[in-house]
DNA sequence: TGCTAAGTGGAGACCCCCGTCCACTTGAGG
DNA sequence: CCTCAAGTGGACGGGGGTCTCCACTTAGCA
């Protein structure tokens, strides 16, 4: 690949990020190749489509995610553990518009190993956390989804204001989540695939 | 009027309430028509704009929180009128997918004094509340505003599902309302005129 | 029954978006 | 410096959305 090609993917690529955490996944591509200083026609040279820039774009984020709960697992103290996964999830939703949608989008795309791997790892932190009597035994796994979808509802402020609800929202929740007290209504298994039907 | 016309226009507004239920606030026009059994025309004649239409099928929903309040109100037990407005919302909220985009988008046109009247039922709800001891005192009116985005987040699932999520968030979220353990991140004036701005 | 204004439906103007095509430009090796 | 494959940008096709225009139909009254 020639060295000004390699530059403008590049640079394309942070506009995209950039764009999409600003306004949401629904900027036109135009809008991204002005803002990167190209055609369109160089855009989808590099990216075949509007979904696989989008893909692209937000896999750094997806492993932020990973690497959140990979290192939440190895806290001694699984409340924290668990809490701290909640928290850096929501912020980095709070603070990317677009966050919500990719992940929902590419859902079903992203390679099973990986979602597994992130579910996994996600409900052994639960059974740790219950385990230790921290958190109610009566959480289900399907609450994070649950926390995603809602905490999601609060783009479209502008960042900083979605910041602010997101922590207060967030320590809403994590307060409820606490060991705990009343009977709930029964967990729903949000499986994300639904989004789209 | 005619009566042909009169009762085309019922149905057009019957149908579009429908859709605007089932499917979002994006269902195209053209729908609405074809599924009420009119042409394009008509509807554009009876609703100049596909704004008035939105607008107009739902003051019936928007009259009905208003009403939920004013109930709440007569309620002898605080505790218990609280509960009922935000279960209620969001309930009617959950069932309705256009409900939180036609709320958030007329906000701004919503007669000023509505909004005054509805806000301040609500707040003289949460005073109510605080006082009987029932209600954390660190609870903000603005945090109905936070519960709403938040489960307006649960849109674009099927209604069922999306039904039994909502009741699961708002049990989990009406918990961490109760008087009072752990301060909480500020409140978050979310005047809903951030949404588009 | 005949008249007429109110009512109607569909074609199409206009706009915005995704993705393609093609004539032109440019980096970089010989 | 010259060559040419790799790279580029803007025009354009196709689709889908809102809203308008206009020739035709029909309700309702005398």
């Amino acid at each position: 690949m020639r060295a000004d090609a390699r530059e403008n993917r590049a640079r394309v690529l942070t506009v995209a990020r950039e764009l999409f955490a600003e306004r949401g996944l629904d900027v036109p591509m135009a809008a991204i190749a002005r803002r990167a200083g190209v055609g369109v026609a160089t855009l989808y040279r590099r990216f075949p489509t509007k979904e696989a820039l989008v893909m692209e774009a937000f896999t750094e984020q997806f492993a932020v995610c990973q690497g959140v709960i990979d290192e939440a697992l190895t806290d001694p103290d699984p409340w924290r553990g668990f809490r701290t996964v909640i928290e850096q999830v929501c912020l980095l939703q709070a603070c990317d518009r677009g966050f919500t949608a990719a992940f929902t989008a590419s859902f079903p795309d992203l390679h099973s190993e990986v979602r597994d791997r992130t579910w996994a790892g996600f409900s052994a932190l639960v059974q740790r956390a219950k385990d230790s009597g921290q958190l109610r035994a009566d959480f289900s796994p399907h609450d994070l989804t649950l926390v995603l979808m809602a905490n999601g509802g609060l783009a479209g402020v502008p960042v900083e204001v979605a910041v602010a609800a997101s922590k207060r929202l967030v320590a809403y929740l994590l307060e409820a989540f606490r060991a705990g007290t009343d009977a709930l209504p029964p967990a729903v298994p949000l499986s994300l695939d639904l989004v789209l039907s």
